[in-house]
DNA sequence: CGGCTAGTTTAGAGCCATTCTAATCTATTG
DNA sequence: CAATAGATTAGAATGGCTCTAAACTAGCCG
């Protein structure tokens, strides 16, 4: 985990983000964040939500991710066109790419480096530094 | 300009490529690649062959990006989930994206350092390297 | 507890970038 | 110039995502 919610459970989560606790995002909530670091995308997830007798549908799993990522609690990854991942580690880290399989993997943040960053174009300032290490099958 | 095709015009790139240099690809070619570095969307792309005159389909459009991305004359760059660009700048370099105005600024890859980039997973190797500085207008 | 209301959820339609299909056209070769 | 492999095309289809308007519900107040 990324241990920056130690003890927090979906509940207190919720709160914290002024939503209210309903069942779909409780349960979203929990899917998301009870086991450690996830890449999901929304289909995955309302699969996953599906498939745990969760009634909910993919414009609320849309929604819900939105709104958790407009809390701070999730982070969007983008890596291909038309498909977004969620990354529910939103400390300081970058990501490994398999393109053949569509996986991400954590590079902590501390583990990479980016120096020398020149001055962004005038009248802008950093939002972010996202760095994508594209991988593909090792040839033989 | 990234320097790295001097003197070569459309057709030579075509034949290069192992590309029928047809009237479309011609004048895509010409309008990618006569002005120096550019970062197009194919909608754009598409506009400006309509306007040149260029009877082109926006489908064409498409196979011929990513032939072009396939004879590695072109670079596709993903900042954005549902829109791709295209960037002709195929040397080592980064982008500044400044979302609101969906711009991409060239950082030219002696400008930044990416450094202690971890072992890639297991039976993987490193394809390309992608950095994205996110900007945002200066808050006042 | 019962109602009230603002906030949520939902099915289904809609949107938009991109890809596919199958028919037509054209560059190249003999 | 005819034959043909390859290219282009309009239009339909796809897929991820968002919108809409109607039904639901959490939290509040009496």
């Amino acid at each position: 985990m990324s241990g920056s919610r130690p003890f927090a459970n979906a509940l207190e989560l919720l709160r914290g983000a002024s939503l209210r606790p309903t069942r779909q995002r409780l349960a979203l909530a929990r899917l998301l964040f009870d086991k450690g670091d996830r890449h999901v995308t929304a289909e995955q997830l309302h699969g996953e939500a599906v498939a745990a007798a969760v009634p909910v549908s993919l414009a609320t799993v849309y929604n819900t991710l939105h709104q958790f990522i407009g809390a701070g609690l999730l982070r969007e990854v983008v890596v291909n066109p038309g498909r977004s991942y969620f990354d529910t580690n939103v400390s300081d880290h970058h990501h490994f790419f398999i393109e053949e399989s569509g996986k991400l993997v954590d590079i902590p943040g501390d583990h990479i480096a980016v120096a020398n960053v020149p001055a962004p174009p005038a009248g802008t300032a950093i939002r972010r530094v996202d760095v994508i290490i594209r991988v593909e099958r090792e040839p033989v």
